[in-house]
DNA sequence: TTTCTTTCTTCACATCAATCGAATAAGATT
DNA sequence: AATCTTATTCGATTGATGTGAAGAAAGAAA
């Protein structure tokens, strides 16, 4: 009757071995042991094959691990009944997509720190879909992602940042046309397989203009200095590229229209922040410069 | 994390007094104070308002005694996840309409301990709304109850007993039709506020014949007195009657047609016994007679 | 295969939380 | 007010749970 081994299931099962579950629930490798020996001698039921080394769940035990996250849910549920609906109390996971792990988590963890002293928030990062699908499984209760039509339905979401994507194009090419640009240097292309990856890629289809030579980067520094050295040219949300050595990079404003890169928080509909994602998106107010440059 | 607490809340909540919840739960009156004051204290919250002496529940105490029932619930659907679908174990609260607690239950308690020696369980009686309605509540896991239209959609039901119902007539009354009865004698009706006491009323309309006079009685010996002295006649389940002096009794079959009371068991779909029910059922088979005359 | 490394299990021991029984306090009841 | 019933509090005991070290077993490397 004690809750406590079900979450260590629920961790061993998402973890996938036992001393790495103790590492992260505090807690040592025998006593995470002792307690799946337990559970198995209490449910009567084999819940892991230990004919491998890292214990592998057998199919009911992965049942029981998912059915452990029912109850262990039903029950934040209850101690969430008794919280006031303007405080935030207990603890969480959050995930970040990589870019906003750097320029709004410092922001946030400074507000919500000070807000709701008695929350604590364990960061994970990952791309959105990651994200998204951990969101769903319930390893993570709440996350900042690339908003669009890759949000299911099922997640209520709270706009947290509205970024522009800009042009960003080295020194010596400041009077070029971004024609001339895709014509005579390379297209610095950032993380194309992401939801940023995917908006960015979507530009370059609207402008109908197939860059000569394509690099694929997957971090903002290192396209910042490939630009500035001249290798090429870029598209990445203002923001990110502002961090970096603005003065010998121009930046210019995506045409004919500008274009948007928009983070939210993400939140399954009646999770266990459902009730207090509103507030939490709050903490991210003043947007990514303010956070960070704070 | 502890379920205890919350079990013991749910129970306190029920019964309405420290003192009987520590009895029904086997333990002291100070444990359950105790349990109550540490979950208070876990949760922050006043579940209690002491300022009465069976301290009463606040209406945030009522809620969180309700989901405490739903955390219980989603807990016992994975200890029933790792049981196999033939067996049936745990402690388990079953509801028994008056009658059918003296004629089915012995039988059904012998084979059940002898099928199922790991399931124990604890015997309620009431009448078949205050049955269902606890089912509904979550505080009864199944109930032998009279079968028709009242039994709601969401529970399943499993056929126990199909029993006729007959005329029980006083010896001296032996050639007499029926009307001669109605006229002359009074009719004494069983516990008309209950199922089966409605499906006697409906017989009534159903021959179009009004007795002369009326008696009401809640006991089945007492009815079988009353007839035998001569007082009345009544319709009673034949299993019933037949427990009582059939010698000096004469039973007659309903006319035109049979009349039948059933007893099913029911229970609440997708609650904890919802897979094992028709298992328990089976616990009933070869009726009345053979459980109780065994 | 043999050896080595990693990972889990087991054991004795320490620690903490839960329960009990008795004494006390506080609403109900008369 | 006196008394009854019921809940709370307190010290002592028990049991459950965690720790660290030693042992076993699976997988990787030689």
């Amino acid at each position: 009757m004690n809750l406590n081994t079900l979450r260590t299931l629920t961790v061993v099962a998402e973890i996938g071995s036992f001393v790495d579950a103790a590492q992260r629930l505090n807690m040592t490798l025998s006593a995470v042991s002792m307690q799946m020996k337990t559970l198995e001698t209490l449910l009567d039921a084999d819940l892991f094959d230990r004919g491998f080394r890292p214990p592998q769940l057998t199919p009911l035990g992965r049942r029981v691990a998912r059915h452990a996250r029912t109850v262990l849910g039903a029950y934040d549920d209850l101690v969430g009944l008794c919280q006031s609906p303007d405080t935030i109390k207990g603890d969480f996971r959050i995930g970040f997509v990589p870019t906003s792990s750097v320029r709004l988590l410092p922001g946030f963890l400074v507000r919500v720190r000070a807000r709701f002293p008695d929350a604590h928030f364990r960061i994970e990062t990952g791309l959105s879909d990651d994200l998204l699908a951990r969101l769903r499984a319930g390893t993570l209760d709440i996350a900042v992602v690339t908003g669009g039509d890759d949000v299911p339905r099922t997640m209520r979401t709270y706009p947290v940042s509205h970024e522009a994507l800009v042009f960003c194009l080295p020194p010596h090419a400041a009077d070029w046309s971004i024609e001339d640009c895709m014509a005579r240097i390379s297209f610095i292309h950032f993380m194309p397989h992401t939801g940023i990856g995917r908006l960015i890629a979507q530009q370059l289809d609207r402008m109908a203009a197939t860059p000569g030579d394509v690099i694929v980067l997957d971090r903002v520094d290192a396209v910042a200095e490939c630009v500035r050295a001249g290798v090429g040219f870029s598209i990445l949300p203002e923001p990110d590229i502002r961090r970096f050595a603005t003065d010998s990079i121009i930046l210019r404003p995506m045409t004919p229209e500008p274009v948007t890169r928009d983070l939210v928080l993400a939140c399954v509909a009646g999770s266990r922040l459902d009730a207090h994602a509103g507030l939490l998106a709050e903490a991210f107010a003043g947007g990514i410069g303010e956070a960070t440059d704070a």
